[in-house]
DNA sequence: CGGCGACTTGAAACGTGTCAATTAGCGTGG
DNA sequence: CCACGCTAATTGACACGTTTCAAGTCGCCG
């Protein structure tokens, strides 16, 4: 079901991984290097001695199935991912897109089931960690529990912002929050770059339309229409896959209008 | 801001708890007596121990406030709650009922702060426990850290589930699926009855439409139109705060027509 | 060159929201 | 006991936001 090498990387399909400091100009934290800066460090050192082992997979490909069983569990490393719940009329919905340093889950911690299918937007590396060791340094560290229960009250945190989100609020917002989410968490990482007095905000990209359509439940149609009148209205700049935010006040507004 | 006063009844505003028993003849276990039986025991006799206090508040009231800070951990015993998000144009969102059993939220077992409104929708009582305890019990009783890994996949699994229904479903499947799911819940906890030989399943149901409407994403008007359509084609029966899912089967193709 | 996927645009259909009027139930106070 | 005010629920007409359907552009790759 998985691979079993430690130390070892597998499924190499291409020499680079996606990075966001070509476009940006700025210089990301090196996820492939230090893993031990993702999530859910136990401490430094004993999370690298529980590696598993590197994969990549290339864009439109799944890192993970739903109701998979693995012992492993995946972290991101470079690239962005999404964990979607697919219906049987074929509809989907994305809970949320994954990026460099991200646990695919925090229920993985737990459980071998995945509960959702987890597919690459573009090219993912990612690295596995076995699950029972993991738990036990998480028994014998207090101080990695609360790096782990702060992970987990942010999966809480936005998972329920989303749930508001897709209740409560029109496509214009939900588009525009789901951008601004997303270049929150890449600022976090230093994957964006600002530029101008009022500092307008650049980011790599990556999602197809379709994808913020899934997240935000709209149809690509819809999604379309609301990016021409955002583009049309000088909130946004939109092109090869590069996102800037040119006016990120009336951006925001135009998130949270009420 | 909370009680501290240990082992210790406060704020008693009436006799009875609700109790689900009462019309549709069964017994649910007491979360009264046996506050051991809820989510979160680290060992039976151990929770117990960290006991702090057992309050009562009446239907409509809060059992806390967005961005309370609390060094305890809130349990209901009886009565229905609802967790609940407020945008500032006054729209609700509620992102959970509570049952008697439910840990309020498991994020409130790592962090003081209260990421949403709770408020009783029947009188409601709860007992909280203090945190700091808890969290050392669970370090020291690995059986604990399980029910609780258990809790926390079953909330996520549900946040999952809600967001699916707000961003993919219409109407009429999202209520269907909130009152099943209600159903289910209830159902573990022996609070519902079934007759018939297409067993109908009966139990108490205390929502207002409004709270129908606020956890579906959808207005009230509409949810009162859902529901007469429900009750027309002969697949609910709503009366006296009661609902009884006269075609269980039918009724599930309607939750999830896809 | 042809085909394919991503995106755009417009017209029409549909689901849900908004507004308004009406009824029923319930507790309170005269 | 009834009148009153309040909240919950119902119903119809209409408005609005989003979806659906269809046609067309553009860039890319075989």
């Amino acid at each position: 079901m998985n691979a079993r090498v430690r130390h070892a990387t597998v499924e190499s399909t291409s020499p680079h991984a996606y990075s966001a400091s070509t476009v940006c100009h700025v210089r990301p934290i090196d996820w492939e290097e230090n893993a031990s800066a993702a999530q859910l460090p136990p401490t430094y050192a004993d999370l690298i001695e529980f590696e598993q082992s590197t994969h990549t997979v290339a864009a439109r490909r799944t890192v993970c199935r739903e109701n998979d069983l693995h012992d492993a569990v995946p972290v991101i490393c470079a690239g962005w991912a999404a964990a979607v719940i697919t219906l049987s009329d074929g509809s989907r919905q994305i809970l949320s897109f994954l990026l460099p340093g991200d646990l695919v889950s925090t229920t993985l911690l737990f459980e071998p089931r995945s509960h959702c299918l987890v597919e690459a937007i573009t090219e993912v590396r990612y690295r596995t960690f076995r699950r029972s060791e993991l738990k036990g340094a998480l028994l014998r560290h207090p101080e990695s529990f609360d790096a782990l229960s702060k992970a987990w009250i942010d999966e809480k945190v936005r998972a329920d912002q989303l749930i508001v989100d897709l209740g409560r609020r029109t496509a214009d917002e939900r588009i525009a929050r789901l951008i601004l989410n997303l270049a929150e968490r890449l600022a976090q990482r230093g994957m964006t770059a600002t530029s101008g007095e009022t500092p307008a905000i650049k980011m790599e990209f990556p999602l197809r339309q379709h994808h913020i359509a899934d997240a935000t439940g709209l149809t690509p149609v819809h999604v379309s229409k609301v990016l021409s009148e955002f583009r049309r209205s000088g909130l946004v700049e939109i092109s090869d896959r590069s996102l800037t935010i040119l006016d990120p006040a009336r951006f925001r507004r135009t998130a949270d209008m009420r």
